[in-house]
DNA sequence: GCAAAAGTGTTGAAGGTACACCCATGT
DNA sequence: ACATGGGTGTACCTTCAACACTTTTGC
């Protein structure tokens, strides 16, 4: 049994997924999605987050189970089943560096991903569909931002997710009608235009509304 | 590694689960999703059916994988991981026998299931969950119905999942306007009231509106 | 003829989409 | 002054929800 993790990060040039080059057999040298053998007793959540802290030093990330991949000969070690897992993370706060059995770990863009070891292409093709679905009627968006963020930001955000421009005016209007974007009072700094104003998410709000039969849906 | 399955059923009395009674320790006696242990080698989807066939008799239904539990000590006889699936059938037409380790198989209201063993009550909860969230964007709830249907049987159907009472005329013109249902031409016989047309769901007209990139709501 | 479910349209409200200009800041 | 993204309102159209009566069959 083995654990693995696609981690999403977010730059300008759009959505990028952190790989990891093996140093050890099989596959030696090839890039692959961070993660390893569960551990006896060892809860299956506990286990992606340990092989995400060894291999890439992240931690305290968004985590949730994606699928459950058991074909025979997945893996030339025998049978091994391998519990899938998505990771979202704020790819300025969290420095990430190679670690234990991996040589190096850096991030890639969705286009420029080389070829991956074991079946990692299929878990990574499973993980982007996840993300991409489900990023337009769940709050998980956010977890690729810094905890202040522009509507500016967190338009382009869906937009790279997306795939496809938003209308300005229309995407300001549904967020700030989703009543769980609360206004820091703060601006951005520094920048060569008209700073603006910055927003956090607020986990409860959306809770709250969650539990009164809302939906988002964007 | 073990497969268990949550397989729903409909009847006049809404949806059901299928549960097996347990011959063998631990928790002999006591009812259980169906399941077992992954043989090596084997694929967990076959596993899941092969578990299917010996323990209830069922066979060729959907399967749908729903989420892997893995907790220390949900299993007493060590460190077991479930990989759990979703099936829907259509009781009707897929008889239910105990077999093998099973001394009983049957279906539950879900109102009235038993103390189940290990956690499958914490499964089940993620099943149901599944079933009734996304019946109303995918086109699943026909595995529960026979292969031709009424509107009438439709809606009884949604109705039964989404737990609401729904707008006759506005559910027909809703389902009629998805290009997905074809008129089989044919019409109920034998019952007291006027018999109504029968219904086909036409996967290949499904297929096709979701590669044009519709989507479905109800 | 009675019971039981099938079948059928319209109207008002709400929500979604398209669209263009001025504002505040750094350089 | 100019370049850059921030910030704002309206009109149209589409979609959704509410609502009641006639039809066809078996008994």
């Amino acid at each position: 049994m083995t654990v693995d993790c696609a981690v999403f990060g977010l730059t300008e040039d759009g959505l990028q997924v952190l790989l990891v080059q093996r140093g050890a057999e099989p596959f030696a040298g090839a890039w692959a999605l961070p993660g390893g053998f569960v551990r006896e007793g060892e809860d299956l959540e506990a286990a992606a987050r340990r092989e995400l802290r060894e291999e890439t030093g992240l931690d305290d990330v968004f985590l949730e189970q994606l699928y459950s991949f058991g074909a025979p000969g997945r893996d030339p070690r025998g049978h091994v089943v391998s519990v899938a897992w998505v990771a979202l993370v704020n790819a300025r706060d969290h420095a990430v560096h190679a670690a234990t059995d991996a040589r190096d770990a850096a991030f890639f863009p969705l286009g420029e991903v080389p070829e991956l070891a074991f079946d990692h292409d299929v878990i990574l093709a499973a993980a982007e569909e996840r993300v991409r679905g489900k990023v337009r009627y769940r709050p998980i968006g956010f977890e690729l931002l810094p905890e202040r963020f522009t509507l500016g930001d967190l338009q382009h955000l869906y937009e790279a997710v997306i795939g496809r421009p938003l209308d300005k005016r229309n995407f300001r209007k549904k967020m700030l009608a989703l009543e769980f974007l609360t206004d820091t009072g703060e601006r951005e700094e520094g920048v060569p235009h008209r700073p603006a104003r910055l927003y956090r998410f607020d986990p409860e709000a959306y809770a709250r509304l969650a539990r009164e039969g809302f939906e988002m849906w964007i």
